[in-house]
DNA sequence: ACTTAGACTCGGCTTG
DNA sequence: TCACGCCGAGTCTAAG
């Protein structure tokens, strides 16, 4: 569910209750979101550790240890952070619980459970391929137009599943690729590498904004976000395409359609965004 | 022509 | 129905 933007906010939400405390015990009521190692194995390694930091890497945020092992969390499409006082109530799809030393909790809680924790020594990030093949983050000095032009230029698929590839642009997802394309007037089903200069930067300049903006309003909750305090974003409010099938566009009031692109619903404007001769 | 590596697509995971 | 995501298996394609 949470794309960067909101693990993002997850992030920086609580990353500050957290920081240089103990995990006095793991509590593992849904063990099979620890994908490695063994629950067993993995809460004997977190108990008494120290959180050393809360980082976020594309969707995928990175807890380091004192031992220097890192706790990786990815909550794919409902996993959800909360931190709460130890005697608050738990949501009730809670998976695995971080009891931390001054009677608070970090809770990682999952509807569909599709989300994923690995506790990994540093020398074994290249395992998750995912986290090590990611490419470079919008809003970061790498993320260049001229990075972007030259991924682009290698591919030959089209232009909504290049940017939902994570090896080229890191954090974003189905909401933010829709309406990135939107803002830069380009119709999801262009080829990556048909698209002219002009358009190239600004599509660079739209992923950056729809990302900023995201971030800024404390990301998009659709369906299920929350942050790590259990609060609401408010970006849904301002999207122009995701999930307004029927609704006039906020440029040209056309009506707003819905395909199935590779098996994601996608949304855009079909006078804005116009698919012409070079499919 | 055959092999191989890489790019790409799609089903599956799971619950409400 | 559909869903804010990814992996692995299978298919396709370009290079050598």
């Amino acid at each position: 569910m949470p794309e960067m933007p909101e693990v993002e906010n997850i992030v920086i939400g609580i990353k500050d209750f957290i920081e240089n405390k103990k995990i006095v015990d793991v509590e593992i009521i849904k063990g099979d979101v620890i994908k490695s190692p063994s629950s067993d194995e993995y809460r004997k390694l977190l108990q008494d550790k120290i959180i050393k930091s809360l980082k976020r890497r594309g969707k995928y945020i990175i807890m380091s240890l004192d031992d220097g092992r890192l706790n990786i969390i990815h909550l794919r499409m409902t996993g959800k952070l909360l931190y709460k006082q130890e005697n608050e109530d738990i949501d009730k799809y809670s998976c695995v619980i971080y009891h931390l030393e001054d009677k608070t909790k970090l809770i990682y809680a999952d509807i569909r459970r599709l989300g994923t924790l690995d506790l990994i020594t540093t020398d074994e990030i290249s395992r998750l391929k995912g986290l090590y093949t990611l490419g470079a983050e919008p809003l970061s000095s790498e993320f260049t137009i001229g990075y972007l032009k030259d991924c682009l230029n290698k591919s030959k698929t089209k232009i909504k599943p290049f940017l939902l590839n994570q090896k080229n642009v890191a954090g974003l997802g189905n909401i933010y690729v829709d309406e990135a394309l939107a803002i830069s007037k380009i119709h999801p089903e262009r080829k990556a590498n048909s698209l002219s200069d002009e358009e190239i930067e600004k599509l660079h300049q739209a992923i950056n904004l729809v990302i900023n903006e995201g971030i800024r309003d404390g990301g998009t909750s659709f369906r299920d976000y929350r942050n790590g305090l259990g609060e609401k974003g408010s970006h849904q409010d301002k999207l122009y395409v995701y999930n307004r099938k029927g609704k006039e566009c906020r440029f040209c009031d056309t009506l707003i359609t819905k395909i199935v692109l590779n098996g994601r619903g996608t949304y855009f404007c079909p006078n804005c965004q116009k698919l012409n001769d070079d499919k």
